[in-house]
DNA sequence: CTGAAAGCGCTTACAG
DNA sequence: CTGAAAGCGCTTACAG
């Protein structure tokens, strides 16, 4: 089927069709006619050569570090759902965490004409600024800041603040903070920013800070040291992920969680609420935040004005792995 | 950048720049000639016109249920890498497990003219292999089997099988069954029938079943019923989602486990290895499905043979979740 | 091995 | 409101 056979069927021109498909202006008694021929053939437009003509298409791509995470797939039922009612369409591009691929993806979702990247950011580098703009598609970053782009945050410092004056309000004053590196500065940075705010205003409160990856079972490698030498009453973890590690190690070590030691993650994993005991988290909506970032990216590709900035907010959810101390 | 204005610039015409792009047989200097021109301008040809023109795309699409689940996102991981590899793309349609949006995708994918398609199934109805005749497009089901199509499945019965004697040979002579609705033939018949067969060798043996669904929370609801009134030394859980539940509920009720009551999943899910105590289960290794399917659904596009039904393995993971009767 | 020409299915000025 | 024609960027017989 194509356009040109519809045209004849219903008697009219191509490009009459193809003026009705595009809510041009038609006639009434045209737009009929050509209604019904196309509801009988089951008529469906031909979108590669649509595409070559028009130069863009109605695909927003995502490149995501990796797909097995769940504040990846979150974000994409987000984005996804999102999506589709603009009648717009996803395509996920993977690049299982190699910042090469991320680049490579960039120029070439860029290549494939699509209207418009979310990029799912974890550290972000000059060649990535440097590939914005030399495409000229509309870039939305999601999970970093940038001055040079526009960008989704969750509110990560603000995270780091309540959750900080909630510990201190169970009354911890030992505090272990099991960080990740600065280079990830809404992980890195921001979190730790948010919770060093909260713990100033005590005197009396005693926090060392250490660092581990993103890895589940690196943390779990790292707990003895911190825990043996230091005898924190609380583990403050920068992810979840991390607060599960640490969680099985004390529990490995035969620790009753949180009587011998508290454990409070970041993120709001569901895993977080069916381990035992479960995990004390401040949750961040990666659903919503996609949902943000597909109505934005698409009005960046309509040319409509957004905030340099959205922020995506989080709730502090408060379960078992913390100790109310006297 | 067109392939005309590459013609030009190496002073050929545009069919021979064409041909050299397509492996065509080109003269050793004009190859040469054009190859200079294409790398100094950077030149990267357009997919629709491509498309457009071989009325066909180098895309597989991928339909999946579901993103945020362990077995999807492995699986879509080994079939992404695979697909990569063997120059093809991969292109994710999430159906939020709406059937009608599977259904609808197997068409919308058809008529974007995708090379192939692999529709990780959970129920398979008429409606579906109405589509797959339908379209002219070949398809691979992952997960399910059915003998009007190719696909690629788990050895569940075998992992029924295998699960099943390693409980006997731990003594478990009371056992409860948690499965789910026979309408899932991987999940709900297969990994039953194979764990019956193993216990239909014991004549001492007792064993009741239930049901519950995917759900993990439901696992949770489900689990009075099943411990008080039948109180089996052991659940043996069709997923490990549901064994997640089961855990749950256990431990909320302050039994131990595995001493007070043992518990068995399926599936390999990571989450199952860092609960307390971690979760003996049958690992079916997702990841390489994936690149199986991948392989085979490439196959499958240019007309080679392949196996009617491929089946991937799995391995017995033994952990902590299982006592030991004397 | 190489080139001129037709055509893939659509959209978009341009006339009328 | 409607139609004829050109053109988007490529590929593919067909000649040579």
């Amino acid at each position: 089927m194509t356009i040109g056979e519809i045209a004849k069927l219903a008697g009219v021109a191509k490009s009459t069709v193809s003026r009705y498909l595009n809510g041009g202006s038609v006639g009434e008694r045209t737009k009929i006619k050509i209604e019904r021929v196309i509801k009988e053939t089951g008529y469906v437009p031909n979108t590669f050569a649509r595409s070559l003509k028009a130069k863009k298409t109605n695909i927003i791509g995502t490149i995501v570090p990796r797909l097995n995470s769940y504040a990846t797939s979150q974000t994409l039922i987000g984005i996804d759902e999102q999506l589709r009612e603009q009648n717009y369409q996803l395509l996920i591009s993977n690049t299982s965490q190699d910042i090469k691929r991320e680049i490579e993806s960039i120029y070439t979702l860029a290549n494939q004409k699509i209207a418009g990247i979310i990029l799912l950011a974890t550290r972000l580098t000059d060649e990535h600024f440097e590939a914005f703009q030399k495409i000229d598609v509309p870039v939305l970053l999601v999970g970093q800041q940038d001055p040079r782009c526009y960008s989704l945050i969750h509110n990560d410092e603000e995270a780091g603040y309540e959750l900080g004056r909630y510990i201190i309000g169970q009354g911890h004053r030992k505090i272990a903070y099991l960080g990740v590196t600065e280079e990830d500065i809404a992980v890195g940075v921001k979190r730790k920013l948010g919770f060093k705010k909260a713990i100033s205003h005590e005197s009396d409160c005693e926090v060392t800070y250490f660092e581990t990856s993103f890895n589940l079972k690196e943390a779990i490698k790292k707990f003895p040291e911190i825990y043996v030498t230091y005898k924190p009453s609380i583990i403050v973890c920068a992810t979840d992920n991390i607060a599960l590690g640490v969680l099985k190690a004390a529990q490995m070590e035969g620790l009753h969680v949180p009587e011998d030691l508290s454990i409070t993650g970041f993120g709001g994993y569901e895993v977080t609420e069916i381990t035992h005991p479960s995990i004390t988290t401040a949750k961040f909506n990666y659903k919503e935040a996609g949902v943000l970032a597909a109505k934005n990216i698409v009005k960046l590709v309509n040319n409509e004005e957004i905030e340099k900035i959205t922020v995506s907010n989080f709730d502090m959810i408060i379960r078992e792995s913390v100790d109310k101390l006297n």
